[in-house]
DNA sequence: CAGTGATGTGTTTTT
DNA sequence: CACATCACTG
């Protein structure tokens, strides 16, 4: 028998209530994770389930490797037959199989949105439609509203709805859109999951083959879902009935993204016979920060109505900070963290987390200022970056020749003297003809000069000589014959700069990357590769051991830290100025649980009296969110600096910050040696006694006169001394 | 066709 | 303020 008796009776009671609909309204910190892991080894060990007739569905990639790994310390090896997916790589894998029951090419492509905003782009430029309205970014916003609202409203009518005075516009974008997607044989993120339910809908075999293999759905962050996933959830447990959702609608925070928070509310209307469990019982924080989080939360206006408790009735009360400016409330907070690893806590336990990654460059400087190690999650994304996106344009090319839009990425880079007359002619040619751009190169005589089609037939020659070059190939080998012979890596070492020579390093790892996936997917093909790129995110790496972790607040959610500044705290920051525009500030106060639930222990929210948001400062208020708490529950370490009376001579713990954005010049962690005469910025001279780690995680002991520390090389701002 | 400098523009969150 | 786009020159 299963030993269950380290779960609370609630949360037993979820584990073994394995048939018909069951709704677990689970507060922040209240073992979600643990109820589900363990119920689907429950449904293994103890009901004799099949593991590959259970689904489980989570919304991150994070997400769903922690599960699995939790889930085969529970039961072994069988793990690994259980599908356990996001959202997004379920349709993918899926439609890997069907996508040719609704007329696509079974390797079809996958663009994320910033491939989408070129498309967009460039359709807005050919029907001379760009305008104020109608930017790439809005267009793709209300496309992806569109169909997310698709399985309940035909997107014509939401158009119509949503985009009153231009949705005649608007529409002709979105069906140019889809037509090019179609063409391209490629699909957006949306388009992954309403194929899918297409599929579902009108394929009764494809319906009734899922429908009979998955008798245990699970569905995690079930608030975040939106009407598509829905629907998907929906026909996926109809022939079984075991439908099992996880989520909490006071930390539904994607309804900009199209998630429905009538989705979780209304769950019991839609299911009959709902068994609902309310995790109440938080076993992450103590009383104090709870005290705050329960302030905060109570006033949003549409909840279920849940109150979280700890057994952890004391600990210190939430802190509260007020700079002058966002320098000093970086300092503030590298000055903490400084101190409370000096007191015991190690990196790792701290995050900081803000509302806008814009807010991380200050925080970051500071930070490296104080030798503190960090890592910043999202951002710019490693397959962001231009090097990338363009040696994966050559391999979706390579993969699926259809699409257009990754070849127009790469037809010119590296420079091919193919400039965009050229190109017009080329894409006029192949639009007359229904063809790709790729096939189209091979008529360049007829539209266009003997000089100039020459080019092409250089380009011609560049595709073919990848092809026959990868032939047979694996995929690791493959990305090299590309980097190789696309001239890109020739290129990059002509330019001889520091950046060309970190794009390479770049592009390397992902040749790495490449030769790790096959080893670990033997079966895999080029296709499965570009997918499980164009939907693996920065999100999902792994924490750096040691190190302080910067976030924003929406990537924040499902984790937890012992330590947690929440900064920015201020009107127009937090809650953003669009939502108070727009009336939409309940979401941002969920956001606002979220981060105050994320501490186990110490709790920091910090704002400043006056901030440079664009251009000049702006004196901002302290958010509301700061307001709902009861002054008593708060620890207030500095007065809050006057706003309108700016003219007074600013009383209390100005800070002078030590050292002032300096430029730092930083020596290579490599060429640090024992024995060595340093430089820091904040600590002046000092020696180096010793060094151990490797790379990133490089330590050193330096004696500095007040006494001897030991750094990060690699984040340390240290310079020797000659 | 490519590379440079000037002007203008627009800002959240992400699978 | 940072970034993209535009116009101009080589």
């Amino acid at each position: 028998m299963m030993n269950l008796d380290f779960l609370s009776d609630v949360q037993r009671k979820a584990v073994t209530t394995t048939k018909g609909p069951v709704l677990v309204l689970a507060g922040a910190g209240s073992g979600k994770t643990s109820v589900l892991t363990n119920r689907v080894a429950y449904l293994i060990k103890e009901k004799g389930v099949s593991p590959a007739s259970i689904l489980a569905i989570t919304f991150t990639n994070k997400a769903a490797r922690e599960m699995r790994e939790r889930i085969e310390k529970l039961t072994g090896a069988a793990a690994g037959d259980i599908m356990i997916s996001t959202f997004h790589s379920m349709c993918a894998r899926f439609l890997r199989y069907d996508a040719d029951k609704i007329g696509y090419d079974r390797n079809f492509t996958i663009y994320d949105s910033a491939d989408c905003k070129t498309v967009l782009k460039r359709i807005l430029s050919d029907k001379q439609l760009e305008s104020n309205i109608l930017t790439p970014g809005r267009c793709m916003s209300v496309i992806s509203a569109a169909k997310n609202a698709c399985a309940k409203e035909a997107p014509e009518n939401y158009i119509e709805d949503v985009c009153e005075g231009y949705s005649e516009d608007m529409k002709a974008v979105y069906h140019a859109y889809t037509e090019r997607l179609r063409a391209e044989n490629a699909m957006d993120f949306d388009d992954l999951l309403l194929n899918m339910l297409r599929v579902l809908e009108e394929d009764p075999k494809t319906r009734s083959y899922y429908t009979n293999k998955y008798e245990y759905v699970l569905v995690d962050e079930y608030q975040d879902t939106n009407s598509v996933q829905y629907a998907l959830v929906k026909i996926l447990s109809e022939k079984h009935g075991n439908i099992f959702v996880v989520g909490d609608d006071d930390q539904s925070i994607y309804a900009w993204r199209g998630a429905d928070i009538r989705n979780i509310l209304d769950f019991e209307k839609d299911y009959q016979d709902t068994t609902v469990i309310k995790l109440e019982q938080n076993y992450r924080s103590h009383e104090r920060i709870l005290d705050a989080a329960n302030a905060v939360i109570s006033k949003a206006r549409e909840r279920k109505g849940k109150t979280l408790w700890s057994a952890r009735k004391e600990g210190p009360k939430p802190r509260v900070y007020t700079a002058p400016n966002e320098y000093a409330e970086a300092e503030f907070v590298a000055k903490e963290i400084d101190r409370l690893v000096r007191e015991g806590k190690s990196y790792a336990d701290i995050s900081v987390l803000y509302r806008m990654h814009t807010q991380s460059r200050v925080l970051e400087e500071k930070l490296r200022t104080y030798g503190i190690p960090y890592q910043v999650y999202g951002g710019q994304s490693f397959y962001e970056r231009k090097e990338i996106k363009d040696m994966v344009a050559y391999l979706t090319v390579l993969e699926n020749e259809q699409a257009d839009t990754a070849f127009l990425r790469i037809v010119n880079t590296p420079k091919r003297g193919i400039g965009e007359i050229s190109i017009e002619k080329l894409r006029n040619y192949a639009q007359e003809r229904g063809m790709s751009l790729i096939d189209a190169m091979e008529y360049a005589e007829e539209f266009i000069g003997s000089g100039a089609s020459g080019k092409f037939s250089g380009c011609i020659q560049v595709f073919r000589d990848i092809r026959e070059m990868s032939e047979g190939k694996s995929l690791g080998e493959q990305m090299e014959v590309v980097f190789n012979a696309s001239g890109y890596r020739e290129m990059l070492l002509l330019q001889d700069s520091t950046e060309a020579e970190t794009k390479i390093e770049n592009i390397e790892e992902l040749i790495n990357s490449a030769y790790t996936f096959e080893k670990q997917n033997p079966e895999a093909t080029l296709a499965d590769f570009l997918a499980s790129i164009s939907l693996i995110s920065d999100m999902d790496t792994t924490a750096e051991e040691g190190s302080v972790t910067l976030m924003t607040l929406h990537s924040a959610k499902g984790l937890e830290f012992d330590t947690v500044f929440l900064v920015g705290m201020e009107e127009n920051v937090f809650p953003s100025r669009r939502s108070i525009a727009e009336d939409k500030v309940d979401e941002e106060r969920r956001l606002c649980y979220v981060g105050i639930t994320r501490a186990k222990q110490l709790l920091y929210l910090t704002n400043c009296a006056s901030r440079n948001l664009y251009s000049g400062s702006n004196e901002n208020h302290p958010s509301r969110f700061l307001d709902d708490i009861p002054e008593g529950m708060l620890d207030i370490l500095a007065a809050p600096a006057p706003v309108r009376r700016a003219k007074e001579p600013k009383q209390t713990v100005v800070f002078k910050p030590q050292i002032e954005f300096k430029p730092q010049v930083k020596a290579d962690s490599a060429s640090f040696a024992v024995g060595m005469e340093v430089e820091h910025t904040k600590f002046g001279r000092g020696a180096i006694l010793s060094i151990s780690g490797e790379g990133t995680q490089r330590v050193a002991s330096i004696k500095f006169p007040d006494g001897e520390r030991k750094m990060f090389l690699s984040f340390a701002p240290l310079k020797i001394v000659e």
